[in-house]
RNA sequence: GCCCCAGUGGCGAAAUGGUAGACGCGGCAGACUCAAAAUCUGUUGUCGAGAGACGUGUUGGUUCGAGUCCGACCUGGGGCACCA
């Protein structure tokens, strides 16, 4: 018997789809009874080499996009490359390598290797965001964006990464460093292009309850982040003589309920208001340069220190005009949320309690926990933040928190001194990187005429290729020419402008232009409007709020823009977790070993070059640095392909991170073989002579092939893809009661159906293989063209039934009984159970409960 | 600190409130082999010779019945974090 050999069938069912074009989008007018489908995996940045998390994520989408083709689906299925930022640069950096040259080798060589996994993907549609033809078009619906207003410059506090020399948006700072350099993030002011992306934040919160296809954990991280909150802005009055243009504050409040126990006003350090008074007081002025220097302010956030200085100047209590309350600038109050200004209120809020406590201001509670006696209660260590009656609060007295503020803030718009206000964390997407590998950002500066944007026929705005990048910062100020071009309004000198997009920016849009992605204008409606949304849309878990967030403000923004109809991008979001691995460290040095730089040696694992002991490390996500790395491409050239996916989503739920294992891939390639060799044993001609004339075992083939079908079915458009591949193992152990050799004709029929339904089951997991056996069992066609096998609920039903039986909730026998059977049956055939009456003895039944074709409980004392 | 999620054999994991541990890995035993590898067969939660008992992080509850629902706690993971 050959064995499966992958390597020779596996290129060749790839030449086959390539020539029959199987993959080829259909044109959606050609055949409009069909129900569109639109998977799409997050498109991957071409670093050079694809990973596991590559195979695992490209694998789920096959599954998908394979199933639903079957299905009789018309798929859209596209694949292309995330390809602007900072790596190019590095590269061109460190080798003296074009960015370009580097991106497109990069492509290259990964576009390779993933068609080695034999995806189901329109490779027609590929492109990169590098591409002229793709950003070019970026820019015509960027300056669409700029005429109505939702593009703007402004100076503003910017998060500088001095290592990347670049700004970064809130979204890409984690924990106080850069999101890819590592490097910890300064302060700086800039001016800079930013998205009015804060213009749809409500528009973004209420959309998230449409998207019934996400993962709530998603949906929530979102929502936080967007960060709505109800209160109130508040006017407060300067008590005597005011500053020039200083007359009042406007601070915004979340409890407007506590007002009475206000005892500061409080502003930020950037507040127009302390850089004021810090003109004329050297106190204020040197708080304010210490507040600034940035990188102090991440010490001081670790300890949580409040400091601040007095101003010097009072302000008006607005409910009881008798008292004046002292205005600080505090380092803990921040300019870019609500207006940069507090009430503080010690007792109820912790921030304010500990500032209090340090400049010895007064204290007042006025919300008196449950039960509480008003007469002793006081604030030590600890601000109240709980629910409670108001108290010391005048008009507020005796009212709940909440009706409390209702009331505050209808008395403060009946003073107009304020009104009811909703503040969103979310801030202004700032877009502009100061690299040179991006999309440039197509506006011309003028002396006389400001920012213009570039004329529709002069675009795209193309990166010049003469650069040079001997020197950190951005290439594109240094360029001798490029920059300078006439004000394509005035005609007079201009200045291109010389930031270039975030590359999030690429990735907010790109799957609209998939489906058509040679039109002329950005997006054609007309075929978007037919594929979109992405009815699929598969990635990883990190994704939850930067580039998940982006797409869905472009896609609202683009759709008012006239040029998409949908205000969501993705139906359906699957987020699936990681590949990881054991980490090997020499336990002498704890240097970190790969995989295969070690083996076992006497029971123990050593390094294959010294014979040094090595220990088992962490199981932590593939990575260079802790070499725990598994190259697909060698997996693909001992295993196949075929073996390899089937490993990534057999061995834990999709969206769980997946630990690699050679064992665990042996398993997969195990899967393979016994796959092959039941179609290898099937006789090429079933009608063998034979007696053997059991109907009924065939009947029972026939009733498990359904079965199966039934499950394998309901377990991928569950998104329960190991769950699916466990099913096909059983099918196969159970196919083992049916063997070929004590076989006859009614027996092969029916284990000819049970096969051509395995293969077609089996293809959206191991594609080739599929082929393989569809073609050995003699069917017509490939695989890929067949439709998916559809079960007979009747025959997937089982018609027989074992119960088990219950007493006093103690499994204590089974009985069989069919199917359906009514509970009085059941309770007959339960009760006359010899072993059942064994547990029964010396009790009476006083109530039996029967669940039916599920269960039987004897309640019994 | 706040908000989420998860804790099940030696390991990865299954289980619409209804037989806990499907399926895979690993282990053990056997077949084939001169031998090994590969392959195949059986077995494998714990305790117990057996009958049986006990078992889903801890603890309390709801229920005829709880891995699943509710309360408290413990542990691990993720997100947010001077957001007024």
């Amino acid at each position: 018997m050959p064995r499966y050999n992958p390597k020779e069938s596996e290129p060749r069912w790839r030449d086959a789809w390539n020539r029959a074009g199987s993959f080829l989008t259909p044109e959606p007018a050609a055949d409009e009874a069909r129900p569109k489908y639109y998977v799409l995996e997050m498109f991957p940045y071409p670093s050079g080499a694809i990973h596991m998390g590559h195979v695992r994520n490209y694998a789920m989408g096959d599954v998908v996009a394979r199933f639903k083709r079957a299905q009789g689906f018309n798929v859209l299925h596209p694949m292309g490359w995330d390809a602007f930022g900072m790596p190019a640069e590095n590269a061109a950096m460190e080798r003296g390598v074009h960015p370009k040259a580097w991106t497109y080798q990069n492509i290259a060589s990964m576009r390779d290797q993933l068609k080695q996994l034999g995806l189901s993907i329109d490779w027609s549609r590929e492109f990169a965001t590098c591409d002229p033809a793709y950003y070019g078009r970026q820019q015509a619906w960027f300056l669409d964006l700029f005429r109505r207003g939702l593009v703007y410059r402004k100076e503003g506090v910017v998060n500088w990464d001095p290592v990347d020399m670049t700004v970064l948006a809130n979204e890409q700072v984690i924990d106080g460093m850069g999101w890819r350099s590592g490097a910890a993030v300064e302060k700086r002011k800039l001016t800079q292009w930013f998205l009015r992306i804060t213009d749809y934040a409500d528009a973004l919160i209420e959309g998230l309850n449409t998207l019934n296809r996400w993962p709530d954990k998603v949906r929530l991280m979102q929502e936080n982040w967007i960060g709505k909150s109800r209160g109130a802005r508040l006017i407060f009055r300067v008590a005597g003589e005011a500053p020039e243009g200083f007359e009042s504050i406007e601070v915004y409040t979340t409890r407007p309920d506590t007002l009475f126990g206000a005892s500061f006003v409080g502003v930020a350090p950037d507040h127009p208001l302390a850089e004021r008074m810090g003109a004329g007081n050297p106190e204020v002025a040197a708080f304010i340069a210490e507040c600034r220097r940035g990188g102090a302010s991440e010490a001081d956030i670790e300890a949580g220190e409040k400091k601040g200085v007095f101003t010097g100047l009072e302000v008006v209590h607005p409910f009881d005009p008798a008292r004046r309350l002292p205005v600080v600038v505090a380092n803990f109050i921040l300019m870019d949320y609500g207006t940069g200004a507090i009430f503080g209120c010690p007792a109820h809020d912790q921030r304010d309690l500990d500032f209090a406590r340090k400049y010895a201001l007064p204290v007042h509670p006025v919300v008196l926990p449950p039960g509480g006696d008003p007469a002793a209660f006081r604030v030590e260590d600890e601000a109240y933040v709980g629910p409670g009656t108001l108290f010391n609060s005048d008009f507020l007295d005796g009212l709940a928190v909440e009706p409390a503020k209702a009331a505050a803030v209808a008395r403060i718009e009946e003073m107009g001194a304020g009104k009811g206000a909703t503040v969103y964390r979310l801030r202004d997407w700032g877009v502009s990187r100061q690299r040179y590998w991006g999309c440039p950002i197509p506006i011309v500066h003028c002396a006389k005429c400001g920012p213009v944007a570039v004329p529709a026929e002069q675009l795209p705005v193309e990166l010049p290729d003469d650069v040079a990048f001997d020197r950190p910062g951005n290439p594109l100020l240094r360029h001798p020419t490029w920059r300078h071009v006439a004000c394509p309004q005035c005609g007079g000198p201009g200045e291109r402008e010389t930031d270039t997009l975030d590359t999030f920016v690429d990735s907010s849009w790109y799957f609209a232009r998939f489906t058509d992605p040679t039109a002329a204008e950005p997006i054609n409606r007309a075929v978007a409007d037919y594929w979109m949304p992405v009815d699929q849309y598969i990635g990883g878990v990190e994704h939850a709020v930067l580039h998940l967030l982006y797409a869905r403000f472009v896609t609202r923004a683009l759709k008012d823009d006239g040029l998409l109809s949908v205000e969501e991008p993705f139906a359906g979001l699957f987020t699936q977790g990681m590949v990881t691995h054991e980490t090997y460290r020499v336990s002498a040095d704890g240097r970190w070993l790969t995989p295969s730089e070690i083996e076992p040696r006497d029971g123990r694992l050593v390094e294959s070059v010294t014979g040094l002991p090595v220990e088992i490390g962490g199981v932590e996500k593939m990575s260079k640095s802790k070499k725990n790395v598994v190259a697909p491409e060698e997996i693909f050239d001992s295993h196949g392909a075929d073996a390899s996916r089937l490993f990534v989503l057999s061995d834990s739920p999709p969206d769980r991170d997946v630990q690699w294992t050679a064992s665990g891939l042996e398993g997969s390639w195990r899967l393979v073989h016994r796959i092959w060799n039941e179609f290898d044993a099937h006789p090429a001609d079933p009608f063998i002579e034979s007696d053997d004339q059991d109907a009924d075992r065939a009947a029972e083939l026939h009733r498990l092939t359904h079965r199966t079908i039934k499950s394998v079915t309901e377990a991928i458009e569950g998104f329960r893809f190991n769950s699916a591949i466990a099913r096909l193992y059983e099918f196969l152990n159970a196919l083992k009661t049916w063997p070929v050799e004590a076989s006859g004709p009614a027996v092969l029929g029916a284990r000819t159906e049970a096969l051509s339904a395995l293969a077609r089951l089996v293809a959206p997991f191991a594609p080739h293989l599929a082929e393989e056996c569809w073609a050995r069992l003699g069917e017509e066609g490939m695989v890929v063209e067949a439709a998916w096998p559809v079960y007979d609920p009747e025959l997937a039903a089982e018609n027989e039934r074992v119960l088990p039986v219950q007493v006093n909730g103690k499994r204590r026998g089974e009985i069989r009984v069919v199917a359906g059977a009514s509970a009085a049956e059941v309770e007959a055939v339960a009760l006359a159970d010899a072993e059942v009456r064994r547990y029964l003895e010396g009790m009476s039944v006083r109530k039996v409960i029967v669940v039916q074709d599920r269960i039987v409980n004897i309640v019994a004392g």
